[in-house]
DNA sequence: CCTAATGTACGAACTAGTGAGTTCACGGTA
DNA sequence: TACCGTGAACTCACTAGTTCGTACATTAGG
């Protein structure tokens, strides 16, 4: 059924798998060196098949980079559309929401990478893809509503709107990724120690929490 | 006084204006395009002296990079220095150094870059500098005398590190500069549109106070 | 005149991208 | 069923252009 020529799954020739491949290694070598850093040949040397794939398939390295852009940024957004927090309150709602991004940013340490290297540019190469140039985000409208039934409960203050929230949540879970190494080699303390993790998970739902409800 | 040869400030061999010149143009070049994206011609290039000057002063690209994180680290860390809100009361005092920082990180685009960039190298050049690798945050002290006033006034929770502060006032300066652009990207807003200003600001203050009081 | 400071030209290694040819699966056809 | 044409998938070797770093010559200043 999936594969399109029957057989096992050892084909020799097989354009998706090695487009996947070539994608999956691709991201790795751009989330460790940066875009500039990042060497065709050494992404190609790590691919099952040739430098010349890359080029037949994706035509450059600027092209196989926002292909990269693309499946970790469709990734999340489908993550965030499995969000469901119409049941909770308010306040366990915003709690909810906060510790997805939390949990999420924790475990995919490339996507943070990626997205700081793409910082680094200017967001050249998402303005110049068209499934990310206006990707809108379904968390956003959730948000939205959890806001509104806080403030229509007369819990939640009235002058913050989701994209203020969604930049609390981001900014503290971002950070304490992106910026782990400078931190750490500065403070001597690793962000992501484990023993840490639940006091910083815990943390920034008391604070939008105290914050929202003031 | 300044100058170490007296005569007037156009002499032809300057180690310390060469040297400065050098590091100026370097700053700008290497967070505008990264470590691996930097190029010693181009720095060359924009000084008013030669390649050769570069590495007869730095001995090379790496170092010319270490030199310029030096720089742009000592400078922030003076500029926390001067901070004096022993006057203040604990609010206002926690207030006042969140405000520095949101004006500091506003102000310095560039540190902030070049700290993204040193993370995604992983912090390897400032673990490789001896200045920076064991560099103390005089704000730090400072913060830590602010929320012992705090609690011993009985208005300031207790389970509160200075450091969980620290990172709570970065990570939204951080994130409003060094994610300005994937953001715009996305979600069509600019984090540093001067209208919405001055309500970031007296957001970081509120979610502080909000916390730390809650 | 001696040395620190500076300018010029060059080279070895690297790097993105390509030209040209090869293999394989498959459907039509004699 | 044996053969063949076809195009997609793939390999290999190569090139044009960069890029960091340096050897060597030169100049200014004390």
């Amino acid at each position: 059924m999936a594969a399109p020529s029957s057989s096992d799954g050892e084909r020799q020739r097989d354009k998706d798998r090695t487009r996947a491949d070539i994608l999956d290694v691709a991201t790795r070598e751009f989330a460790d060196k940066g875009y500039t850093g990042a060497r065709v040949d050494e992404i190609a040397e790590r691919t099952s098949t040739t430098k010349r794939m890359i080029y037949y398939y994706f035509g450059g390295k600027e092209q196989l980079y926002i292909a990269v852009l693309e499946k970790a940024y469709l990734a999340i957004r489908s993550l965030e559309a499995e969000l469901d927090v119409e049941h909770l309150e308010p306040e366990d709602a915003i709690r909810r929401l906060a510790e997805l991004t939390f949990d999420h940013h924790e475990a995919h340490p490339d996507f943070i990478r990626l997205v700081s290297i793409e910082n680094i540019h200017r967001a050249e190469h998402i303005a110049r893809s068209e499934v990310l140039a206006g990707l809108a985000n379904p968390a956003l409208d959730g948000l939205a509503q959890i806001l509104e039934r806080g403030r229509a409960a007369g819990r939640f203050r009235d002058d913050v709107d989701p994209l203020d929230v969604h930049i609390v949540i981001s900014s503290f879970c971002v950070f304490r990724l992106a910026n782990r190494h400078t931190f750490a080699a500065i403070f001597g303390r690793d962000m992501l120690d484990p023993d840490r993790r639940e006091h910083y998970r815990r943390m920034l739902g008391d604070m939008l929490i105290d914050y929202l409800t003031s």
